[in-house]
DNA sequence: GCTTCCATGTAATGCGTTACATGATTTT
DNA sequence: AAAATCATGTAACGCATTACATGGAAGC
């Protein structure tokens, strides 16, 4: 149930239309927790009807501006400090590795191989986004900003690390259960 | 749209029922793809219909064995091999640094601290299980075992390490701020 | 005989995605 | 005048979680 405090969150920045809330959540958090509009709208109905935000003012085309109220700064920080993350169990990465015997050693050392491409390409996008954002907010929002940014930048550089090595170990049993393919067939040293 | 995946990668190993594949995903897929009962029984009436699975034996108390079919075979290596991994994108975790400006310097190191301490503790998990399993069953399932295990190690260690960075650059800041608090007040240097 | 384990199913609720639907304002 | 953008909302569907519900078989 994150997607209220990603809400309550941005607010306590300053206040925004459901629309510009949206925007955001494409530009700065898409990497981090995706929300649609249907969400959105439907959250920040929710989190009025609570309290935990208020409509300050009315615009153009029935824009409502919305604003956190101290209910809702409270139960931020009561989310930040006092609820203990969840942890992403789910990986659909990791799930076919599992399975991976189903498929021969070719083809899995192919997914290894294809999973360490996207790490080195999200790598680089971050690369970018970081190159781009520097400087940017003050010290606190610069400082958190580029705290998120180095976990992606290392969480990237861990899985393409583990992927070759991982393909590399497909590779040496390839070698031991075929060694009568090619004439370099070597292949008795099991270290 | 994973979890019939995982149910078809469970029964590629070999015939079971709903039971016993709910007791492996507790044991094995816990860390990966976590299901319930409800999910399981209603996912394998659903593989049953399409003609993925099929019920290969009636045993005591009502059990139903299920057993993979060659339209499942060909389902699980399809998705493994043609359909590119969706990347877990929402993080909890993650979403909540960036607020972390919301609750002062010395709540967000604490935050930062026990992530840190939560990846050692996962960590020194991990290791366990590894020494449980050290040496089970043929080359290729001990293999991808070993890389489904190896990930979630270096995910920890990074974890750990960049956690405890983080914590170092928040306290950075936090000395930067206030200065005037305690007599070694040189915080002039910004690295 | 009692407890534990095996074994399957249904119902309610919530979150997330996709698609549908509408219209006002600003820009070109 | 047309197109792009701003702006909000509803509906249908699927997946996941929790709770409810039932009963047979095996072990002590």
């Amino acid at each position: 149930m994150s997607l209220r405090h990603a809400v309550l969150g941005l607010l306590s920045a300053g206040p925004a239309s459901g629309y510009d809330l949206l925007k955001t959540f494409e530009l700065s958090l898409e990497n981090v927790w995706p929300a649609t509009q249907s969400q959105l709208y439907a959250e920040l109905g929710r989190l009025a009807q609570e309290g935990l935000v208020r409509v300050a003012a009315e615009g153009p085309r029935g824009r409502k501006e919305y604003e956190i109220t101290e209910e809702g700064r409270a139960e931020l920080r009561h989310w930040l400090v006092e609820v203990s993350p969840a942890v992403n169990r789910r990986s659909d990465m990791l799930l076919r590795v599992f399975f991976l015997d189903q498929v021969g050693t070719g083809a899995a050392r192919g997914y290894l191989e294809r999973l360490a491409e996207r790490a080195v390409h999200e790598h680089d996008q971050l690369l970018g986004i970081r190159e781009f954002v520097i400087g940017q907010g003050d010290d606190a929002l610069r400082l958190y900003g580029d705290i998120a940014l180095e976990w992606g930048l290392r969480l990237t550089a861990a899985q393409r690390e583990w992927a070759e090595w991982a393909a590399g170990r497909v590779a040496a049993l390839e070698q031991e259960k075929a060694p009568e393919q090619g004439k370099a067939g070597q292949s008795a040293e099991r270290q």
